[in-house]
DNA sequence: TAGTTTTAAGTTTTT
DNA sequence: CTTAAAACTA
């Protein structure tokens, strides 16, 4: 009878679940009552379980299942194949795929949970700290942001235009993905430019003087390391004996290079991916990784997982239309096991308004019938392509009091105050860290002007190269900041003087909270505090509690930061201070000492997502980026702004263009039950109304699977024939000219032939003050009255409101 | 110099 | 429209 019981979920779950809770039930049935855990596998999916000796490259489709592929592999290899779990090393991209996998593994067995499942960069990072001095970087590094880098770039490059920095800062962060070195002839692929070059080599100089580590570093070091002392290659080779890897497509040149230099022949080496998921190349990650598999791998086996469990039919082959464009990839063919479904929706909308309101009219009632709250908020995903998109949805959910999460965009870290705080934290652990004691030596204003704090820090760099450069040829250790500027103090004025000892009191306040590490030994809980470390007296109202919260709030009080922020900002101050308690709160789950100190700063510096995934159980609408949705499903998704110039941008072409169309790819298959598309007439961007066409992407989709509504623009109303392609320049021409005779405008949108103020007809001659002489292109109405649009003699077009600007504009007659 | 006001520039996508 | 950098004044 329970035998039955038994049989019954099984046969109702023949398709795997996809829901966290469903599979954690699931998973528990199966491991308790049946045979083994991996019946619930299809026959391809356990081929690459069971599958040893060679390494393995699995092609895992979308929903094909491939988490669960890996989560089940680590285990059956701790349980049937007597793997020490410490030996084997998982890694992904994102701290959430990292944890999912943790998790999922564990579930199986219990043992999984000593296996190493890390990012690449954590992995890095928990490298550096333990091996960095084969290097010559000291373990109390502290990891920079891109904001951080950019600050040292300045300094480095004093005067440069901002523009500038940028552009070179991210060569540089794109030359570590390449694994190249400022001296490497293949630097001048990334960036021709001298200028480059030499940025390049001093900010590598000075980030050893500083001695921490940018983002880049953490994967290009730990190659560098393991290359150069093959005493800490042998061990980490000696010690992982399997390394997997997720999201194989989005590895760049530098992690592949970490990889071939952990494994060595004997080891098992198995790494997954969809060549079609491909959506960081802008990132560095090279797609040619995965295709080059088999020839740098040599006897690699490969096994294809084409059984996608998530969408539906019509939801997949939508997706696969578009991808199908694309020339250069692997191709497969994913089957729909879930069978047919709704057909997905196309909508046309005036504005973004418009698009917002859509959005939450089919998120309120659901599309369940009468019952209008059956469908969970949760089940909704609104998908756009850059983050900005974000704000519309926000107000107007705000507005209906429809519940939502923003996943990604959490700026917590990158606001003033908090990065204030963290510099200060910075400092306290590395007092060689320039970018911090810029940053921070002269905030509140203690009279430490820019002549001082060079002064400080070019006596530092003497300083490094007189007495630590021959003692330590090989360490390149900078000064330490704190001890030069104390040792400076007689040759300034008093009032800088007075400023530095203010800034070192502050410092020295903070240091005094933390307790003397015991050797390398981890951390203890609970140790109890001297009773000389006793938390200050608040002057701004910060409360600190356990552990590292009480250093976080010494030197947020002492510094005179809280305080600054607070005052400053009469609007704002309190909840700045608000964000520096949330600091606080969140130091104090460390150790007050150095290396609680050092994990705090790590964590914050990798996974930034802090309080996400505590809203996973929220019943709300999940409003997310395109990128940010990969390895997520939801059972109704809606995809925005699928307009031309947004997705994709128009300066998007040929392998950008197929990545763009990657990312609708992905965008499209998290949908399980149902998908909808939205595209605009018009939108607001930088404060201004543009008239949008609708993206070629939307041209591009097999018109079979789309169910159209809204105010179609030419080529998209009903009835049209779906069997034209839009890649045939004859058909595409002729269609313009239609639908011009028609009166529609170029974006494809209805338009008039004079505007309704009788100003303006289509095709007339005016002059601008600044632009000289045009021709009336398109004329439309909008709530405002009727917008002209001007094509001028430059090329350019503007558009302006009849009534509004029409002062700037004459009529020109013609005859 | 510090704190203000004015002007220009900008939005991909992320560990 | 929002944010950051240059420009300005007390």
């Amino acid at each position: 009878m329970h035998h039955e019981w038994v049989s019954l979920i099984v046969c109702a779950t023949a398709r795997p679940f996809f829901s966290v809770e469903n599979r954690v039930s699931w998973y528990i049935i199966m491991t308790e009552q049946l045979p083994s855990y991996l019946d619930v596998l299809n026959d391809e999916q356990r081929r690459a379980v069971l599958h040893t000796g060679n390494p393995l490259l699995i092609l895992a489709g979308a929903g094909s299942g491939k988490t669960r592929v890996i989560t089940t592999k680590i285990a059956w290899l701790i349980r049937e194949q007597g793997v020490d779990p410490r030996s084997i090393l998982a890694v992904t991209f994102t701290n959430k795929a990292a944890r999912e996998m943790a998790e999922r593994a564990r579930l199986i067995d219990e043992r999984a949970s000593n296996a190493m499942l890390r990012t690449f960069h954590s992995f890095g990072a928990w490298f550096l700290r333990r091996n960095g001095a084969a290097g010559g970087l000291s373990s109390n590094f502290v990891i920079y942001d891109d904001d951080d880098s950019l600050a040292l770039l300045a300094a480095i490059l004093e005067g440069e235009p901002r523009a500038e920095l940028r552009s070179i800062a991210n060569s540089i962060a794109r030359a570590k993905d390449y694994f190249l070195s400022p001296d490497d002839p293949e630097i001048d692929l990334i960036d021709p430019r001298a200028k480059f070059r030499t940025a390049y080599a001093q900010y590598e100089e000075r980030l050893n003087r500083i001695g921490n580590v940018d983002f880049g570093d953490l994967i290009k070091k730990p190659v560098e390391i393991l290359r150069g002392v093959p005493e800490v290659a042998r061990r980490f080779r000696e010690r992982f004996r399997v390394i997997m890897v997720d999201e194989y497509q989005d590895a760049n040149i530098a992690q592949s290079q970490l990889l071939s230099e952990l494994y060595s022949p004997g080891a098992y080496l198995c790494v997954v991916g969809d060549d079609d998921q491909s959506i960081y190349s802008f990132r560095g990650a090279e797609v040619q990784n995965i295709l080059d598999f088999p020839e740098t791998f040599a006897n690699s086996d490969i096994v294809r997982l084409e059984r996608n469990y998530r969408s539906t039919a019509p939801i997949l082959r939508a997706a696969a239309s578009v991808v199908d464009h694309n020339t250069g990839r692997l191709g497969k063919t994913l089957r729909a096991e879930r069978g047919d479904g709704k057909m997905p929706v196309l909508a046309f909308l005036p504005d973004q308004d418009e698009e917002a309101a859509f959005c939450a009219e089919l998120i309120g009632t659901g599309t369940a019938g009468k019952n209008a709250r059956a469908v969970p908020y949760s089940d909704w995903a609104i998908v756009y392509r850059t983050n900005a998109q974000s704000l519309g949805f926000e107000t107007e959910f705000l507005r209906r009091k429809i519940p939502y999460r923003v996943v990604g965009s959490l700026k917590f870290y990158e606001r003033e105050e908090v990065k204030d705080t963290l510099a200060l934290l910075s400092f306290l652990v590395n007092p060689r860290d320039e970018v911090a004691f810029r940053r921070m030596v002269n905030k509140p204003s203690r009279g430490v002007g820019p002549a001082t704090v060079s002064r400080i820090i070019e006596k530092a760099m003497s300083l490094k190269l007189s007495v630590n450069f021959d003692t330590q040829p090989h360490s390149a250790q900078g000064a330490n900041l704190a001890l030069t500027a104390q040792s400076m103090r007689h040759e300034l004025s008093s009032k800088a003087g007075a400023g530095i000892a203010a800034f070192l009191k502050a410092v020295e306040a903070g240091r005094a909270m933390l307790a003397e590490d015991s050797a390398d030994n981890d951390e203890h809980e609970g140790e109890e505090k001297p009773a000389s470390r006793k938390p200050p007296k608040s002057v701004s109202g910060l409360r600190s509690g356990e552990g590292l919260s009480a250093c976080v709030v010494a030197l947020a009080e002492e510094s005179g930061i809280a305080e600054y922020h607070l005052t400053n900002d009469e609007i704002s101050g309190n909840q700045r201070l608000a964000n520096l308690q949330e600091v606080a709160n969140a130091a104090s789950l460390y150790a007050a000492s150095q290396d609680g100190l050092l994990e705090f700063l790590e964590h914050i510096e990798l996974d930034r997502s802090m309080g996400e995934n505590a809203a996973d159980d929220n019943n709300a609408v999940t409003l997310i980026t395109l990128h940010n949705t990969k390895g997520l499903e939801f059972r109704r998704v809606i995809m925005t702004g699928i307009e031309q110039g947004i997705f994709p941008r128009d300066d998007k072409h040929d392998e950008d263009l197929e990545e763009e169309r990657r990312l609708f790819y992905v965008g499209a298959t998290r949908a399980m039950d149902e998908l909808y598309l939205t595209s605009c007439a018009e939108r607001r961007m930088y404060g201004r109304t543009s008239p949008m066409e609708p993206s070629v992407f939307l041209r591009e989709i097999d018109r079979d699977t789309l169910r159209i509504v809204g105010n179609a623009p030419y080529g998209f109303a009903a009835g049209f024939s779906a069997t034209h392609s839009a890649n045939t320049d004859g058909a595409y021409t002729q269609r313009r000219g239609e639908q011009l005779q028609r009166g529609y405008s170029p974006n494809g949108y209805p338009q008039n032939k004079a505007s309704s103020d009788g100003r303006w007809s289509l095709g007339d001659k005016v002059y601008h003050d600044d632009n000289g002489y045009g021709y009336i292109q398109q004329i439309r109405e909008s709530a405002d009255g009727p917008v002209v649009k001007v094509r001028f003699e430059s090329g350019q077009e503007k558009q302006f409101l009849s009534h509004h600007q029409s002062s700037h504009y004459t009529k020109i007659r013609e005859d």
